[in-house]
DNA sequence: TTACATGCAAAGGATTTGCCTCTGA
DNA sequence: TCAGAGGCAAATCCTTTGCATGTAA
């Protein structure tokens, strides 16, 4: 469970590029959210040798594999997180920017709940809140 | 609280062209999340004087007059619905793609607490929760 | 060796915009 | 009348893909 992604991607018996070596590395050194063209800017500058369209392609694999998680903030593209840290939502400052994680039992349990009253068993979710730093 | 978004759109002072009445009529009539496209088939369908980025900019402005909410469900295209429906939440079943309504006050509770532990004032959200009907 | 990955550039889908015409107030 | 709205097509932004070449196993 505490494996990098770079080990993941070796177990999953995929063959083992540069390309995808590289961005596994800025993925595991990566503690933020980062996009498809920041996370290839971060690679560039490890080996130049990587296109756009490959990070594309890489992150969908990965995606596939399970070993990335896909958000979408709403800004109209992708952003990519290890999906083995613990589980979190995401609180957004809406004057900044910033992404604050955050994870609560409470919410989750209740998610679950939620979802079984309807009729539903819960798969996943996903859960944003917009807010305006408190000037106290 | 429980005017119509012609209504709504009318008390704005906003010129009330022919298409915005339209496009306020479709989405006054819709109880789902139409997307661009479909909202310009259903406008169309009453006055085929509208274009697609007629009813892109009518979609923006009236979003940006609060009078319509801007839904991505990570599916690549914004949906909408009137802003002014009681407030709720979205289960989106991942075998259908149909999605169900629901409102949890519990839930709502639970939001503003955390943002405050955050140190942030809630100022909206997102939440979708994505299940599998359950097979009794 | 050879199936699969990459680079490049072109293609795509959703959305926006420039520009000229039209129209609501 | 005339500022703002609409139509159309070109432009943008993010993402995907076809094809020829490169490379891990």
């Amino acid at each position: 469970m505490s494996d990098t992604i770079l080990e993941r991607l070796e177990a999953q018996g995929l063959r083992m590029t540069e390309q995808r070596r590289v961005i596994a590395q800025v993925m595991d050194a990566a503690h933020d959210h980062p996009d498809v063209e920041e996370l290839h800017a971060r690679a560039s500058a490890i080996d130049a040798r990587i296109s756009l369209a490959t990070v594309y392609r890489t992150v969908k694999l990965m995606e596939e594999a399970g070993i990335l998680d896909r958000l979408e903030f709403g800004d109209g593209r992708a952003r990519f997180e290890d999906s083995q840290r613990a589980h979190h939502d995401h609180l957004i400052d809406v004057e900044t920017g910033e992404v604050i994680e955050f994870c609560d039992p409470e919410i989750e349990a209740l998610q679950e709940k939620i979802a079984r009253r309807l009729g539903y068993r819960l798969e996943g979710h996903r859960l944003e809140l917009l807010g305006r730093k408190l000037r106290p």
